[in-house]
DNA sequence: GTAACTGCAAACGCTTTGCACTCCC
DNA sequence: GGGAGTGCAAAGCGTTTGCAGTTAC
């Protein structure tokens, strides 16, 4: 999603087009590991000093109303946010909690059997899976 | 799990059989509907009018150390116990909130297909599904 | 008897809110 | 110019912690 086309979808919905936004816009949308509103504001902090956490959570909802990103409560205590509004699954380090996402044709097809089986329609989903990172592994000896 | 293989499973890992534990681990054992410390604690104080939020957030961290249950982070702000180890999936009404937990034989055939997709040990997994519940259907006309 | 547990209240950390100032349109 | 958005600081709320008194064993 480029400039253009978040300026667009901004201003339609009838919301200010402001550098905050789009800069945290921009950050969100190009990360796939989930950062807390605390890591976004850390990193933009650095090119964009005076921006507060305040404007990093009212943007977040934001997105989030706009179908962009979801809110993924984790029981760390803090919430991420997730740019992938696509089926996936959350693969969760179960020690230090780093994710990425795993996409595959595959788990599309068989989560499809799966919702025909249930016999209801989805709004959305969230699938986590949890496992030791090859970092973490390395570590545990 | 009854009183005695409740004893047992406490005093085998040091821990003493109090009054306080033994009703909030029937409580939460005894639901599936993935109540909130505050829900615990507002209906366990009816019978124990002295009980504590303290004393129920250290029973549940103690149980889930047991193994006995697991947190879900959700993003409503609380965190919810859901006393189901087993592989199921979390039917969440996307208006309400509400939650059941939906298990079946073909869920947990999926499930292993994809876990063997992926190639990785899993450690645990969490599955939410959101859709309306009728509940709410019913009252969005 | 004593170590572990409870209840209470204070502290904590993430998130939300209120408000004066600023900037987009 | 006007209203929406920002930054700041205070408030809010679920959870954790510390400690004196109590209880299991």
């Amino acid at each position: 999603m480029d400039d253009q086309e978040l300026f667009a979808l901004f201003r339609k919905n009838g919301y200010k087009v402001t550098t905050q936004r789009l800069a945290i816009c921009k950050f969100i949308l190009s990360r796939n590991d989930h950062p807390t509103a605390e890591v976004i504001y850390q990193e933009l902090r650095k090119e964009y000093p005076t921006i507060s956490l305040g404007t990093i959570y009212k943007t977040l909802h934001l997105l989030k109303e706009l179908g962009l990103i979801q809110e993924l409560g984790f029981n760390e205590g803090s919430i991420r946010y997730d740019p992938d509004m696509e089926l996936h699954i959350n693969m969760v380090c179960s020690i230090c909690g780093k994710i990425y996402d795993y996409k595959a044709e595959n788990v599309k097809k068989l989560w499809n059997v799966i919702i025909s089986d249930i016999g209801i329609k989805p709004d959305g989903q969230r699938i986590d899976l949890y496992y030791k990172c090859d970092d973490c592994k390395k570590n545990e000896l």
